[in-house]
Formats: structure tokens, sequence, C-alpha cells
DNA sequence: CGTGATACTTGAGAACCTCAAGCAATGCGC
DNA sequence: GCGCATTGCTTGAGGTTCTCAAGTATCACG
């Protein structure tokens, strides 16, 4: 349908790569549904041998990355407040992590890692051996092509 | 954080791609999680707005490949077969899903997703808008590429 | 002040998920 | 054929996740 423009990509002075596009948005789509299935899948297994559900595990996950209100962790989760006072209140009760009063704003509660909780997330991580692995298959360039062309994707801030 | 990776698109005929590694898997690995919750969050609003919960609109995707066997799904969403047992009840309470007898084993049930099932399950697809805006910016050569990657990284059996 | 918005919690009700247990059908060894 | 472990699915118990509506405390602004 869409199947029409033949065009060539020069890649350098001698070598040359046909590339006919063969790849529909629809394809795309649908290898992204698989690839989020493998890496949830692993994800929920790492998650498990750590004892935690995948809830709980994207939560450090997100907090990993540095701390954050309740509220900003529900629009990272894409759910809904009153959710996350329960993922939290079981991770607290571990030890996982920890709630501080914000100094700026009293109703605001910053959620913090433990060093427990740190330790458990990089455990996850690690224990995500089919992606590990999957991401060996690449080199270095192969590597830096894909990180680009998923921030484009869904980093990049469309053009307002 | 996030820092980039400038690179170099074809302008002439004869261009040369620099590519000094600047990526590491860590970092790959994160920007995997943060475009998967994208991904994801994206997902959940379209089957929400078709009043499907996150696993049901799942399920319905998997189905859209063709039929399958209770066990098998269970297999591909990563959970208990029991699980999958409830959730094919829902859908099929609002006739998105049939359950067939299987003509070879008996035990087995295979679900096949009705006519309104493929509407609706098309329906989620084309309503996860951020994602496919995201594809746009790509052009025809970058999402062959993209998808040459993922299917690298994620599908690709390990050689053994 | 007061009025409205915001951050979080609580409680009800449903869906999701795992585990253990159960039933029916299969397949294999004897 | 007969026994028997295995497999595919379901059921029920118990905990987690999720949304919605309601409630409390705090902030921001007139």
């Amino acid at each position: 349908m869409l199947e029409m423009v033949k065009f060539y990509r020069p890649v350098g002075t001698v070598v040359v790569m046909t590339a006919a596009p063969r790849v529909d948005t629809a394809q795309l789509m649908e290898l992204f549904s698989v690839s989020l299935g493998v890496f949830y899948g692993d994800f929920a297994l790492a998650a498990a041998s750590e004892n935690l559900t995948a809830s709980q595990a994207k939560a450090l996950a997100v907090l990993r990355r540095g701390p954050a209100a309740m509220r900003g962790l529900a629009e990272v989760l894409a759910c809904d407040a009153s959710n996350v006072t329960g993922i939290i209140d079981r991770l607290e009760k571990r030890d996982l992590v920890r709630r501080e009063a914000a100094a700026s704003d009293r109703r605001v509660k910053t959620v913090v890692l433990t060093p427990e909780g740190e330790r458990v997330a990089d455990a996850v991580r690690a224990g995500m051996r089919t992606t590990l692995d999957g991401l060996e298959r690449l080199d270095d360039g192969d590597r830096d092509r894909l990180y680009e062309l998923l921030e484009r994707v869904f980093v990049t801030r469309p053009a307002s």
C-alpha cells in the first residue's frame, strides 16, 4: 500500500547497501509488543527471584533514578495515586524505601531508596539475563544506533 | 542524564558515519525501561478507552496473531495458566473471544478472536497515538534499522 | 481570612496473580 | 488391554494491584 519509494542509503565510499523499505508501521508495532513481552517477562522473573511483584520492582526501578514524590511516581507508573500508597507501604515495610517529608511543601512525601533498596533494584536489573544476553549480540555501533532510535521514538518531545 | 548521541545523517551521495561508542549496556537498559514504560502507558490508555484492562488487551493482542491454547497464552503472557482462565472468562462474556475444542487433543481449548474481538484489538492498536506519532519521526530506513535491531535483541534465538 | 486546588490516604469493589488441589484426557510401559 | 505419570484446564484461597469516591491536610491566591 505505502510501499513504493525505493531509495539508496549512502554508507561509505565503497560499500553500497540497498535499502528498499521492508518494514511498515504495523510490523514495527507488532515487534514492539513482542519485545515488550520478552522484556517484561524477563523483568518479572528477575523481580520474583528477589521476592518482588512486578509493580514493586517497577517502582524501585523508577526510584533508582532518584527520589520522587508519590504523585510523580503515579504518573510514571501510569496509575492512580492511591495505588502507589499501597505499593510504597509494602516496600517500606521491607525497608527498601523510606518516606521523607518534603521541605518545601508539607503535603508532599518524597520517597527515597534505602541502601538495601538500591541493592535489590540493581540485583533485579542484573538478573535480566535474557535481555542482557540479547544486548550482547549488538556491537558498540549498533548499540549507539538502537539508543538513538528509541530515544527519537519515545523520549523526544514532539516539536510544538 | 540521558545525554545524547550526536549522529550524522546522509546529506549527499557519500557520507561517513562516525561511531565512537558512547552508550553502554546500563544506559540502554535504562532507555528500554523508559521506552517500554511509555509504550505500556500508551497501550493501557488505549485499552481503557475500549473498556479493557491492560491484561485483557494484551491477551487480545496475542490472539490477533492467531488462535492459541490456554497454555500457550499463559506462556506468552508470562503468568500462571489459572490466571488466563479468568481473563478469557471475562473476554468471552463480552463476546470478544470464543473457546473451541481442539480436534487433536480434547483437553486443549483453543481460544479464537470473534470478529468483534478483532475490531477491538485493532482499535486499541490504532489508539496508541503517542507510539504511532513517535514512529512517524523515523524515515523508512530508520524503521528498517530499528526493526532489525530489536529483532536481533529480543527474538533471535541464541546460537547454540 | 475564605475559597479552590493539590498531595496524599482510606475504603469498597473488581481484576489480577500465584499456589495448591482437582478433574479429564493423553500417552507410554507393561 | 491396564496402570500410572503427565498434561491442559479449572477452581478456590489469599494476597496484590487497580480504580473510583470520599476525606484530611496543606498550599496559593484574592
